[in-house]
DNA sequence: AAGGTAATTAGGTAATTGCTTAATTAACGA
DNA sequence: TCGTTAATTAAGCAATTACCTAATTACCTT
């Protein structure tokens, strides 16, 4: 069994990957900031701008996405330049999907359909 | 804009329905549950068995998962009987990666690499 | 109607979260 | 080297969470 999603009930070791990505995406500031990243990297200050919040609570959403593999933390001079991992967030979603809807089948479709929202509208 | 996915960092209504499943997900029992439920429908009592809390408290994980849309309560008798609602879920979570990660591509190759990988082990 | 079981609601508490402001570290430019 | 800007760390606080036990509600059986 190399199931590691819902095993982290067990006290065993630290917080688990599929943990610490849940939580992470729980914050509706850190889903804004995905998106924000989606479209192109940011440097923390050009976060923060875009939220009504001090600037140390943007740094420690930053740092939760870091933390959860979601975003990417690169040091330029003086600024710091954040960007999106997708893989993580595309992985995790995808294989807690998989073990709670056996097979492919809902997500693939569902997938296909927005797909061809998006392309014929 | 029919967003809705990002906007309920603004104050003006309630939670908002991605929030819910969202928040929903980010607690470990709770996709202890999910993972439960997708093997079978079950009574209130059965899913209490499965951990080490009491009642009350996964009663209350219940009715946060219910009211993210994620699973349905049916009084039969004196049991309540719990089952899945797969489509909140699959709709959420692929509409939120949609949106963080621009056209279908990234899940749909995920989805079907995954699905090839349980047919042919 | 009485007693038993399933489940939820109510009330309370320790631990955690999500922010704040102040202090610190690091890099740039004159 | 000094002052400025970018960002994080530190310290503190109000509000929330996640659990517990006790009480309640609902239904079933006799």
């Amino acid at each position: 069994m190399e199931d590691e999603t819902f095993d982290e009930t067990s006290e065993g070791s630290s917080v688990g990957a599929a943990q610490r990505v849940f939580h992470a995406l729980s914050s509706a500031p850190r889903r804004k900031i995905l998106a924000y990243l989606s479209a192109s990297g940011l440097t923390a200050g050009e976060i923060a701008d875009r939220f009504n919040m001090s600037k140390p609570a943007v740094s420690q959403h930053l740092s939760i996405l870091e933390t959860a593999g979601l975003i990417r933390r690169e040091k330029q001079g003086q600024f710091v330049h954040y960007s999106l991992i997708e893989n993580n967030l595309v992985n995790t979603l995808n294989g807690f999907v998989q073990e709670v809807c056996p097979v492919g089948r809902p997500i693939k479709k569902e997938s296909q359909a927005r797909a061809r929202a998006k392309e014929s509208p």
